[in-house]
DNA sequence: GCTATCATAATAGTGATTATCATTGTTAAT
DNA sequence: ATTAACAATGATAATCACTATTATGATAGC
């Protein structure tokens, strides 16, 4: 465990929003001045690799990536990108009811909503525009 | 409407997978020989923006496209990375009961799961590898 | 025929991610 | 302490998917 991998995992940990390896990079560089970008990518794949962060990969915007690796639902603001959990409760049958009825082995599953948030909704009554873009 | 465009909504009418912009781009070629990759692209984009196709994005393969726009869930291989369509029956209800109790606006949702396909279990019982790999 | 318009092919360019590799810790045995 | 073995790093080159640019050719109105 280098000092660079646990300040990106500090990050990780510390942020309740769905960042980008850039952002990350950005964040990891005020602890860590010298790192590399290649290692924070390195890192963020290990850590996938060992089901410590997840992916997220939605139209429009780039990779996310997200400390949280239980089962939740995702909702994605189709105008400044932002992905939000929501606290909506999980299908715990769905994967057996779609495994048994198909043959399929289902191992994981995830709903994504999508739409305008709260602050672009906002954003648009007063200003008709979106800072976010 | 170019002989271009033709050729690329048809390759999209005639399969029923979820082709990957590079797929489409070689089948297309078998009409259109000397079409450009960037033609594929841009034609893709019009139709995604007409809304004549849509857009899927799963963890570790790249875009794929969908001619069928009507909303419906998704089942991702993880050994070949194919895309199957369910049918299981939508739920018409999430988008507004979610909307309702948070104030985000939901215009669209989709429900991925995940997992081995059939032909990727038979190849395991079978060989114990998967030749999409 | 001439010109405006439009989609195209070819190509250069961009941004995100990964591979390469020499260098630098880090650990373990001596 | 010294050395050897090895893992992780930072810098940079390379790759990949996609987009912008540009010059060209087809089409249609005049």
């Amino acid at each position: 465990m280098s000092k660079q991998k646990e300040a990106i995992i500090r990050v990780l940990r510390e942020t309740s929003s769905h960042p980008s390896a850039e952002w990350i990079y950005e964040q990891v560089r005020k602890d860590v001045p010298d790192i590399g970008l290649a290692t924070v990518y390195r890192n963020l794949r290990l850590l996938k690799e060992a089901g410590q962060v997840s992916e997220i990969r939605t139209s429009g915007d780039g990779t996310r990536f997200d400390y949280n690796t239980r089962t939740h639902y995702h909702f994605h603001c189709d105008r400044c990108g932002r992905i939000l959990d929501l606290d909506e409760p999980i299908d715990t049958t769905i994967e057996a009811r779609i495994a048994r009825r198909t043959g399929l082995r289902v191992t994981r599953h995830h709903l994504e909503l999508g739409g305008v948030c709260l602050d672009c909704q906002k954003l648009e009554t007063h200003t008709g525009a979106c800072v976010w873009h």
